[in-house]
DNA sequence: TAAAAAAGACCCTTAAAGTCCGTTGACTTA
DNA sequence: TAAGTCAACGGACTTTAAGGGTCTTTTTTA
């Protein structure tokens, strides 16, 4: 099992949105026009760069299709 | 049953964090402390005034003492 | 293997996140 | 009555999130 303790909650966000992105088959860009967030910045928080803030963070949750509490249920963010 | 749906993501974690912390019977300046957070910050983001950025948003689950899993795993937070 | 699409990097604004100072009102206890 | 705790609110200030432009690198696909 691998270990995610050591990434840090931007890393594990950025993570958990990439994964969500692909299963739905959207690019970078589709994503930012269906949130309404920049292209660059879905790059940024991808790569665990941004200090997301809740508002933008749940444009992002919705656009991937799930709910806030599906979203951090998964394993970057237990215990 | 309560119908939290019309709230909005600020508010949501705002009365999360507020049941939480009276959970630990801790004031607003005590968990301030605890999470290292300006006590009058605490009052605001409680009443769904603040736009929380991740970092200061673990902080406080952290100093809630529960994971972030478990934070956005109630009723507030579901589909 | 070339072209196109997607992802990433860098630099630069500005709107807003977050801090720090204080005051006020409600409630409690001595 | 006085003194203490707690929550709410405000103003001034510093820091940074969020976005935008443009260019480069990587990946995909024809």
């Amino acid at each position: 099992m691998h270990d995610l303790s050591f990434m840090n909650i931007k890393e594990k966000v950025g993570r958990r949105i990439k994964h969500l992105r692909k299963e739905l088959a959207l690019s970078q860009e589709a994503l930012g026009l269906k949130s309404d967030v920049d292209r660059t910045y879905v790059t940024d928080v991808e790569a665990g760069r941004r200090n997301v803030s809740l508002e933008i963070l749940e444009r992002l949750i919705n656009a991937l299709e799930v709910s806030v509490t599906d979203f951090f249920n998964s394993k970057e963010f237990k215990k």
